[in-house]
DNA sequence: CCTAATCCCTCTAGCGACTGGAGGTTCAAG
DNA sequence: CTTGAACCTCCAGTCGCTAGAGGGATTAGG
């Protein structure tokens, strides 16, 4: 076999090693088997797995969502209308932050831009935050973290 | 004096009550007098001080932040370059998850568009999960959480 | 074969910014 | 004076990692 160290597994994926034990320490990635010595040591599928895993992650779904799907993966012949229905959810979940962010923007961008560069009394940037009034208000990025 | 509950001041910020002394515990709003049950009783500086809080919080700024941002309002004379800086980075990282966002929604767009309705086995969500190459490849939301 | 450098191990604690619960006290209305 | 909502403190949990302490394993070179 081609079994690799956590450290390669690392480089191949580019999840951090810390990461990687935290995930199998959840449950999200089969434990490996072990060295003489006890490292870990990662085969071909967990390989995918991980991949599986990262790629989610920078889609921005949940680790449980993931492990939903993956679970799916494994029971090829069902339904994926609920993938389709995480997928979408997600999605909607997207466009909601932004949003959020558009209006968070545009806000910080008439702040930045009034600043007359003078003193903390007459700045812009202080003002609007102490006083919504001064802006659009439409900005309320819940979910937008 | 015109002193409210921490219900109240929560119901006039937006901002819940375990917030609000959680904001207190960590030094980010002024401890307020108690009432002779011990009662925490808030006045009208306190309402502008977490209104400051909550708008900032809002456009997305951290607690660090903030505390700078309220620090520099003490000292309504000294140059707001640094209130300003603070605001252009906050914008700066608005712009970058924005960015991050789209190409997400780009991709996820893309995933539920060609989701059969099938089988797992045949479900585009799960393929282009499992397999980056099926994708731009240029998502990677680093800071867009 | 030995050594040194690098990797790896477990375990615990911390991050940011809250959120929730348990178990008890105070307040305000009637 | 009673009731019930609101308040109190303290502690634990959320999410997804990240970092550090204090050690053992592996590997390349001499």
């Amino acid at each position: 076999m081609s079994d690799i160290s956590i450290g390669q597994l690392s480089r191949q994926t580019g999840v951090k090693v810390p990461t990687i034990r935290y995930y199998e320490s959840i449950g999200m990635l089969d434990a490996p088997g072990r060295s003489a010595g006890g490292q870990r040591r990662y085969d071909a599928s967990h390989l995918e797995q991980l991949r599986f895993i990262r790629h989610g992650r920078d889609l921005g779904f949940g680790l449980d969502d993931l492990r939903a799907l993956q679970d799916m993966t494994r029971q090829p012949d069902t339904s994926c209308d609920a993938a389709d229905s995480i997928a979408r959810q997600q999605l909607a979940d997207v466009e909601r932050r932004l949003a959020g962010l558009r209006a968070v923007r545009t806000e910080l961008k008439r702040m930045v831009a009034q600043c007359s560069h003078g003193v903390v009394d007459d700045c812009r940037v202080i003002q609007t935050l102490s006083d919504h009034g001064l802006c659009d208000g439409d900005h309320d990025p819940r979910g937008s973290a």
